[in-house]
DNA sequence: CTCAAATTCATACTTTCGGCTGATGTGCCG
DNA sequence: CGGCACATCAGCCGAAAGTATGAATTTGAG
């Protein structure tokens, strides 16, 4: 950053020197000031665009992954809305009965829904079903 | 970003026009050409600046989440290295078999590190320890 | 060296899980 | 109206998971 702002000195003083150096002597005669005015404005704009991008470079927001469950793959598997919900609860740790408690169902249905859940995942353990559906980002 | 480009055209324009109007009328003679070619430097670094920050604004970049195990949190839970590494393939969906298997141990040794996972993290099902795990931060 | 922790294994027992079959009710679509 | 998908429930059985207990071996720290 200092390293810039200097650089950026720097190169001012030199232009100007230049300037002296050669624009007098020789072509402020020919050429028309506005063309010598714009040709250092776009010059000062390349320089300036560049020095803004150095300047603002550390731009990279790190975003904490605020997920999103991936409903195209959701549907993909033909997990139905009801299945869904005991997946969620499944792979918050929760027994049958546990799930079968927080939905108001008999653990049938909940064993059911699961069976389901673990045919449409392709999984035979609902340790692997967690690993599957995490993997399709449908669940966190 | 058109829209940019096209201000800044008509910026450098109004500037010429202006310099065409007023400076040549008055004050050409007061003033250095040297502090003008400095100050339109200037002025075009910033709006370099500014535009160099416009165009390059969606500098977003989603960082996915690179997860780096919380070793902190391991340790104090007591899980040691050979249990984390049973932790490791339960999370992934193995069973006390396939863990077995892939460690060159026996089923009840997998059992015994199992179990012992389990204690530490305070769950009653390897479910509830995937879950507890991943609170920890110390799986994915 | 010595002790504690870690790793390994086994056996027996209980609980949970998962597969299978079958049944009922509801709502929707052609 | 007749299927069809969805949701609900029940019972059975074998496999997997989890608990308890005990024990041998290795390893690391003091």
């Amino acid at each position: 950053m200092r390293r810039t702002v200097i650089l950026y000195g720097l190169a001012m003083a030199a232009l100007l020197g230049l300037l002296r150096l050669v624009e007098y002597k020789y072509m402020v005669r020919d050429i028309p000031l506005e063309f010598y005015i714009g040709a250092v404005a776009l010059l000062f704009s390349g320089i300036g665009i560049w020095a803004g991008r150095r300047l603002t470079q550390p731009r990279i927001v790190k975003v904490r992954d605020p997920f999103q469950c991936d409903k195209a793959a959701l549907r993909r598997t033909g997990i139905s809305n009801r299945e869904f919900e005991v997946l969620e609860l499944l792979a918050a740790g929760l027994s049958n009965q546990d799930i079968a408690d927080r939905l108001f169902v008999s653990m049938s249905t909940v064993k059911t829904h699961v069976s389901s859940v673990l045919a449409k995942l392709d999984a035979s353990r609902r340790t692997e079903a967690i690993a599957k559906a995490k993997e399709l980002r449908i669940i966190p």
